[in-house]
RNA sequence: GCACCCGUAGCUCAGUUGGAUAGAGCGUCUGACUUCGAAUCAGAAGGCCGAAAGUUCGAGUCUUUCCGGGUGCACCA
């Protein structure tokens, strides 16, 4: 063995000094350089680690350049020498048709294996800020009513998204955007005015009349629904009274003018929707950084200064006649233009007020620090351990205290639902026509697919289905209608089913140990259930799923943690010494020709195969970010709980009789449980201490 | 009409930049608690990866055309 082996515990690190070795050797042997070279994962333990077909590709190359015809094992044999001499390599095998299949030295590999968990990797104060800001928006719910589970899906998604860019060692700036001077707003406005027939002093007294049960996002959730029966005069059926959606108009007006009564009734109304919706997502673990509203986008006139970028570069053109007369549109070329849909993308309308598109392009700018303006700032609430989250304000004055700085990212993730991937390629392209110097590469639209009703999803809540809806796969969520599973209500009922298991298990545990264990298993199993799914899959809401604690699930995880973490609970401080002196390979006694053959044959496999897996997570992580796909993450989880209660049944790990054997097993256990953990706290998943 | 997404086991879904014998969970059936915790584990059954052609050493994965489902394509947000 090399020297050089000491340094190396990164498998990401080993792979690339073979794919570097592979490359050098393809130029050296055969005068062909590679550009990339495929790795994968062999399908099975005793195939080895990583695997290179590279030799298939060669033998086509070799076979272009000079005519000559070469087997693919032949080459594979001649790369293998020098695979084999790379630092942390035991051998290398051909295999199969000209597979070249790398097996790492197991021994060494798990003695190097840190024993700690490196805090270092996350501490922010290594994060350079020359490396630039990852912008991530996700939440913007709209203030007007409780949070439903597709909300949830978006800030789990996004939230989980931050949590693996800062493990991959990113900086990154969380925003939940706030549209108070929205139609939802106004809506429910409408229904405290001319259903209710309140004035702000009533909404505040009902606020805190409110029973906990029922708290004011849930009291609009139901107002929300019922405005929109009011403006079809009580008939879901019957056409929308004119006259009443007059109202909404009005109402919109008098908000976005600001300085009246009724400005300050939606303000109250959006604010106290906002307090509610971050107490629901505080209780998933799910916190923001800054709020910037709509309402300071228009008051400080972000638009303004987007529009004069737009003129300026020739982006935005006056249409005089046709159709779009009196509007400044923005030409969009992919999408070519028929009688009914337009090629052009108004952003200015007749009557000289700026579309929801047009506000995001100013919005997109600021976030990437291409606007030339900024909010103020006020805080808008610090949490028990310091954390805070601040608004935009529109009032200079309101910058009294020291604050972060916001916005002026590199790369902006919006993490927006795929219903609204065409205005988001919008702002995209336009974002980039302003400032191509960044190109469309700082936008990325983080899209998924909405969480829809199973029909027996919509039994259960007690929802009448039509008998076409009946038929259909999956019934969509609305806000408007009420249709949809409230987040606090899920969470009450998982948090509500977790204590009775636990109460079961552990019934001398106290109270509040109880209930502590119940939540960590409700935010386990909603957040897996959210984050199993790929993105681009529509999640087809069961309770039943959703309220599961067995199979492919959060507390599956979970318990796989908290069991090994059982067997450290059991073993003293010595013993873990004694294990990690055992597997060290620093003493010159004959525990290493042991320790190799423990690794040996199908036993040897079964117990490599679980630290090779747990080893990876880095890997993952950054496939993760790469994809932007934290179901890789989600699913990684899973398999490592699943290797480690494979293992767990297997090995009956403190009674084992063998010193080197144990210690072996032990450090294995280690590992596993200290990756699994990092794995689930990077998903928001918190493992107690008994289950 | 145009654009995007999906189609893989009875059901719900994974399947890394194309790689070796296509995997989980649920459900069904059969077993395993005197052990570091059974919210667990083992075994069985279950597949023309929507269809057809093409690209290549190699296709669930890439291309094209169909078929079936979903979502967009506002002077709404």
């Amino acid at each position: 063995m090399t020297e050089g082996i000491k340094r190396i515990v990164s498998l990401v690190e080993l792979q690339e000094n073979l794919r570097e070795r592979v490359r050098a050797e393809a130029l050296e042997l055969f005068g062909i350089s590679l550009e990339q070279i495929s790795a994968e994962i062999p399908p099975r333990t005793e195939l080895g680690d990583l695997a290179f077909p590279v030799a298939f590709e060669l033998a086509k190359r070799i076979k272009q350049t000079t005519g000559e015809k070469r087997a693919p094992r032949a080459i594979a044999e001649q790369l293998k020498t020098a695979l084999e001499s790379t630092a942390g390599v035991a051998r290398v095998e051909v295999a199969g048709a000209g597979y070249l299949n790398v097996f790492y030295d197991r021994a060494g590999f798990l003695a190097r294996f840190p024993s700690e968990i490196s805090e270092q990797t996350s501490q922010p104060e290594t994060l350079s800020d020359a490396k630039g800001k990852r912008m991530v928006e996700h939440t913007s719910i709209n203030p007007n009513k409780a949070a439903h589970i597709g909300h949830v899906r978006n800030a789990v998604l996004g939230d989980t998204f931050v949590r693996i860019l800062r493990a991959a060692g990113e900086r990154v700036e969380v925003q939940n955007y706030i549209d108070n001077t929205g139609v939802q707003v106004a809506d429910v406005v409408v229904g405290f005015m001319h259903i209710e027939h309140m004035t702000l002093e009533d909404v505040k007294a009902l606020n805190s009349s409110l029973p906990p049960q029922k708290p004011f996002d849930y009291f609009c959730w139901d107002l929300y629904t019922r405005v929109g029966l009011f403006y079809r005069d009580g008939d879901p059926n019957r056409e929308e009274n004119q006259e009443k959606k007059q109202l909404r108009a009005e109402i919109l007006h008098a908000i976005e003018e600001g300085d009246n009564a009724t400005a300050l009734l939606a303000d109250y109304v959006a604010t106290r929707n906002v307090e509610c919706i971050l107490d629901t997502m505080e209780r998933l673990g799910i916190r923001y950084d800054v709020l910037p509203r709509e309402s300071e986008i228009l008051h400080l006139h972000f638009w303004d200064h987007a529009f004069a970028q737009m003129k300026e570069r020739g982006l935005i053109h006056y249409v005089s006649e046709g159709k779009n007369r009196g509007c400044w549109v923005m030409p969009f070329e992919s999408h070519t233009g028929t009688d009914e849909h337009e090629a052009d993308k108004i952003l200015v309308r007749s009557n000289g007020t700026v579309t929801y598109t047009g506000k995001d392009i100013a919005y997109q700018l600021w976030k990437l620090g291409l606007l030339g303006l900024d909010f103020n700032y006020k805080l808008f609430r610090e949490y028990a351990d310091g954390y805070q989250t601040w608004i935009t304000s529109s009032r200079p004055q309101d910058e009294a205290i020291e604050r972060p700085h916001f916005g002026g990212g590199q790369t902006v993730y919006n993490v927006i639902d795929s219903r609204q991937s065409y205005p988001q390629e919008i702002v995209k392209k336009g974002v980039a026509a302003i400032a191509p110097e960044k190109g469309e590469e700082a936008s990325v639209h983080l899209s998924y697919e909405m969480v829809a009703l199973s029909p027996a999803a919509c039994e259960e809540l007690g929802i009448r289905l039509s008998e076409e809806d009946r038929a259909r796969p999956f019934i969509e969520m609305s806000g408007r209608k009420g249709l949809g599973v409230k987040a606090d209500d899920l969470i009450n009922r998982l948090e509500t089913d977790a204590l009775v298991e636990v109460e079961a298990r552990h019934p001398e545990s106290s109270e509040d140990e109880k209930l502590a264990t119940a939540h960590a298993i409700a935010v386990g199993a909603l957040r897996y259930f959210l984050l199993k799914f790929t993105r681009n899959s529509v999640i087809a809401f069961d309770f039943k799923e959703a309220l599961s604690f067995e199979g492919e699930t959060g507390p599956y995880c979970q318990y796989s943690a908290v069991r090994a973490n059982s067997i450290f609970r059991k073993l003293d401080e010595a013993a873990l010494k004694e294990a990690e002196h055992l597997i060290s390979g620093d003493e010159e006694s004959g525990n290493k020709s042991e320790l190799l053959k423990i690794f040996e044959g199908e036993s040897g496999d079964e117990i490599w195969s679980l630290v090779m897996l747990a080893a990876r997570l880095e890997e993952i992580i950054k496939q993760s970010v790469a994809a932007a796909e934290p179901a890789h993450l989600a699913k990684y989880s899973f398999n490592l709980a699943r290797a480690f209660n494979l293992f767990y049944h297997r090995h009956r790990i403190i009674a084992e009789g063998n010193r080197i054997r144990r210690a072996v097993l032990i450090k294995v256990a280690d590992i596993t449980r200290r990756q699994l953990t990092l794995a689930l706290n990077t998903l928001g998943i918190g493992v107690p201490e008994r289950m």
